[in-house]
DNA sequence: CTGTTAGCGCATTCAC
DNA sequence: GTGAATGCGCTAACAG
């Protein structure tokens, strides 16, 4: 069990035979310290098991040397790897990476923004939930610390923005469709999400750009239980042959399940499309067709962000496609 | 841009015309305030669009409401269904879950219980790394704060564990073999990993327990590459008609996907079985016969560990059996 | 190079 | 029910 106490500064430096200041500029090695002191310094922290309390330095010091990270949730494997991704880009800088999961709630989103916001995080990277509902979380974020959306974004705030262009990735899909794909027995359907985030919003406009403004729709969450659940409407309809696109690789694998449990053939019959890029993806039999998201460079260029705190920016990334055998690039 | 200072409660109670003990008493609403004042504080909270700084808070109680979990990596989706389940518990007695990833690295994992400990969170549940190395972070984790160790565990700490039994999983495994598969044509290899943490290592000894000291293994690391991988030598070696077991679903749908690329049929020629119950599982296909943990209850039993800081207990859970295509209950 | 001092923002005594 | 004062642990300014 925990001691009482934990040994302070103090502790140290009354072993030590030093003063405080000396302590603290040996530990955090902030300045040139006499090495017979610095030895004894040590040593007395090491002989008290001392370890920093970060929560005295934040409150003495502006910076925390940590950033926030709220997800809308930790299911989707889209988000764990974005969370991923920027843990490791800020490992290297010596950056704490924290991850606090809205469990696809506005109201925890905006407690975990308040969390962090009252930690002192140095920056604070968000997802947010909803394109309108999230408004005044993100706007709260931005008025104190450097915030940065990722992903999704809620318009008209003084946030910085990171994520890929959905409607190029739309025009991506369209152009595989229109070389691989042919429409006239094959019609294209769109599985999206219900346009309540910017993600969903602009890969449901794309479609309607790209294909075509009365492309089918079927529109649900991000999430495999609603592929299969659209997959079974699709085959209700008499939907044959249906080249189906997606919002999300989470929905296309939930398509992708259904289809193939109800004996259909991909990509004879059926065709799948994905968004994201996951790795399972490449996972699925037949693999996922699917338009990859740059996570690793969006991670890194939040990374140079919060590293140069200049003017909020936005950066828009350019997604590929990736061929799989759900959809194959030749016919 | 983030205001040059953000308001404290000095700036509230000056506003307001009273003490600031008032105004603490009235923000965090721990003791009666006339109502007229608490009006009168409300507002000028309001106005300067004040938030409580928790890392002041935090200095002055012992309290942070704060729990970290320390996880290997994000990537794999068992780690982050348990981060996602452990928040959920975790939101209803308001207390945050805050998670860093150790991105697989032993110095990340010690880094990020320092952090936690610095931070003076009120408990630290961590899956170490590794079942030998991570000993120095759990043990000065246990010295410092009620620490849980989740799914693997370091022994001989003062750690509190919560897991499943992972040699009743093979049991299971080993009884639905037993009920559903000819052993002598299909003959049983398995698909591990390198026993380095305790759910590896458990694991396999119950592979040798359940079903031979001399079970065929092969070892490698918990991630569908290895999967693969493996799947590649079993058929090189020419492992006709093997039933593979493995050490969790990633590695099975890895296995999985070689197979299907291969050509080979499943369950027909050859039967997977993974570890876990993850989500995709399901969504496999043929889909996935797997252990399943009860990562919900694993969850709430944490949290109850955390809210009555009792003696450091141990509790180990039952793992059930699903059937899935890749290996089904009856032959 | 070292020590003394002040104060970050807050909750909690202790007086009233 | 309220206000003044104290100190949580730390680092940065300032003297020496």
């Amino acid at each position: 069990m925990p001691p009482s106490r934990s040994a302070t500064m103090a502790d140290v430096a009354r072993l030590a035979g030093v003063s405080v200041a000396t302590v603290s500029r040996t530990l955090s090695g902030t300045r040139s310290v006499d090495p017979a002191m610095q030895r004894k310094v040590t040593e007395a922290a090491e002989r008290l098991g001392y370890r920093v309390n970060l929560v005295g330095r934040a409150l003495r010091q502006t910076r925390t040397s940590t950033v926030g990270l709220v997800v809308p949730d930790l299911d989707n494997p889209y988000f764990s790897a974005l969370a991923q991704q920027l843990s490791r880009a800020f490992s290297d800088p010596g950056i704490d990476l924290l991850v606090f999961s809205a469990d696809g709630s506005l109201e925890t989103e905006a407690r975990g923004v308040r969390s962090f916001l009252g930690r002192q995080v140095d920056a604070l990277v968000l997802i947010p939930v909803h394109e309108q509902l999230s408004e005044p979380s993100v706007t709260a974020a931005a008025a104190a610390v450097h915030t940065i959306q990722l992903d999704r974004r809620v318009q008209g705030t003084a946030a910085s923005y990171v994520g890929v262009s959905n409607r190029a990735g739309m025009q991506l899909v369209r152009e595989h469709v229109a070389a691989a794909v042919d429409v006239s027995r094959q019609p294209v359907v769109y599985v999206g999400a219900t346009p309540d985030s910017s993600s969903a919003h602009e890969r449901l406009d794309g479609m309607r750009q790209y294909f075509s403004p009365d492309v089918p729709v079927l529109l649900g969450d991000f999430s495999a239980a609603w592929g299969r659940e659209a997959a079974a409407r699709i085959l209700a309809d008499g939907w044959t042959g249906a080249t189906i696109v997606t919002a999300a690789d989470v929905i296309a694998l939930g398509v992708l399940a259904h289809l193939l449990h109800e004996g259909r053939s991909v990509p004879d019959e059926f065709r799948v499309v994905g968004f994201d890029g996951i790795g399972a993806a490449a996972l699925a039999h037949p693999s996922l067709t699917t338009v990859r998201q740059p996570v690793e460079e969006m991670a890194r260029s939040i990374r140079s962000l919060v590293e140069s705190d200049d003017e909020p920016s936005s950066r828009w990334f350019k997604p590929d496609i990736v061929f799989g055998a759900t959809s194959p690039a030749a016919p």
